[in-house]
DNA sequence: ACATGCATGATACGGGTGTACCAGAAGAAG
DNA sequence: CTTCTTCTGGTACACCCGTATCATGCATGT
């Protein structure tokens, strides 16, 4: 057979298509046949690799899922202070450069097409979300039984709030009313004041 | 004539009918019919009222923006303590009843519009936050004159980030992953930890 | 009483959508 | 060499969209 890995590779390339086009135009603009032009590939041929619309919308929320979990691994980097770990997990996913800005933006398509839809893409998509303030709670405890945070602080709530807190100021990136720098400034004052024992 | 009245009842009956529609089924699905047969009259009549959809949609947040104002006067009250005045406005943003919840999920359908859309709804919708998060900087500022909050607390930041939350804890609750409730816990919890004088 | 103008109804048009269908290449298996 | 499966191209279908057009009612001003 042809290999299975160039297969994969065209689901790949089309996927990214789509992704491309729901960044630069929106999800509604992304037909299957925008798609296909954006990938250089016939309609025929992303109706042969995901059957229907919604296979291609779910594989490609799937692989920017994926995109950002990377790109928050590669920004972890080597820390291991858990106030490290928080802010760079809580920063890279604001909108301050190209990809981060892509990746925000995508999302936030994709945020309005689960709203309206029931539950189709629940399962594959609300996981993250509920993972990583679980994975923020534990850096944060970790850090107020080192004594980094007062311990009165609820963390888990402080968690949930910072994750928020992050997700508004990405709205408002994207919505024009401050730049990423500004944004950045605003979580940095935030973390400080948690990470600050009296 | 009949009457001016008569006119801006329609244009408010079809309006409304839009929203109706773009919080039971997103934005996407207010079709220039659907909004017609949901308001009982003839597409004609949405056609004459409104001359073109970006009329229609532009009038219809021009009312939603109403809506939530009115409601936030209404749950401000008589509270003067600026204390008070924040709880209020940020805790009435929260989808915790059905009408925040309305609003709350229409707001997230114009929200994905406008930032494919490149300005043309911008003049109307980008101030109404940018005047808020003012306003709210401004009680807290008020505040921590009447010694309410720490003096080395910058109320600016403050206030966006509170903003922020209360943006991020509202998605967090259309989305499913808590309800109105939780989300009000998390935001009351921040602003007890911001209202202590150590 | 008639003409004028606002309000409403029915329908048509061009375009874009997701999906289905039919016909071939191309290469492996017998 | 033939046969069969995997892959690709072109095209058609039924539907929905926003908008434009034509025609009619109906109340009013003179």
């Amino acid at each position: 057979m042809t290999a299975k890995v160039e297969h994969e590779e065209r689901r790949r390339q089309i996927a990214e298509a789509l992704l491309r086009i729901a960044d630069t135009e929106g999800l509604q603009s992304a037909s299957m046949r925008a798609v296909a032009a954006e990938a250089g590939v016939s309609l025929r041929l992303v109706q042969y690799y995901f059957t229907t619309k919604e296979g291609l919308l779910l594989d490609a929320l799937t692989r920017l899922g994926a995109q950002l979990q990377a790109r928050m691994e590669r920004w972890i980097g080597e820390a291991r202070a858990p106030q490290e770990v928080v802010t760079a997990i809580l920063s890279c996913i604001l909108p301050t450069d190209a990809e981060s800005r892509r990746i925000t933006r995508t999302y936030a398509a994709y945020y309005t097409l689960v709203l309206n839809d029931p539950a189709v893409l629940e399962k594959q998509a609300a996981q993250p979300p509920a993972l990583l303030e679980g994975f923020l709670a534990k850096q944060l405890r970790a850090a107020q039984e080192a004594g980094q945070i007062d311990a009165r602080r609820d963390t888990a709530v402080s968690a949930a709030g910072l994750l928020a807190m992050v997700n508004g100021l990405g709205s408002s990136v994207l919505g024009g009313q401050r730049d990423g720098e500004e944004a950045l400034a605003i979580l940095t004052y935030h973390l400080d004041e948690l990470f600050r024992t009296p």
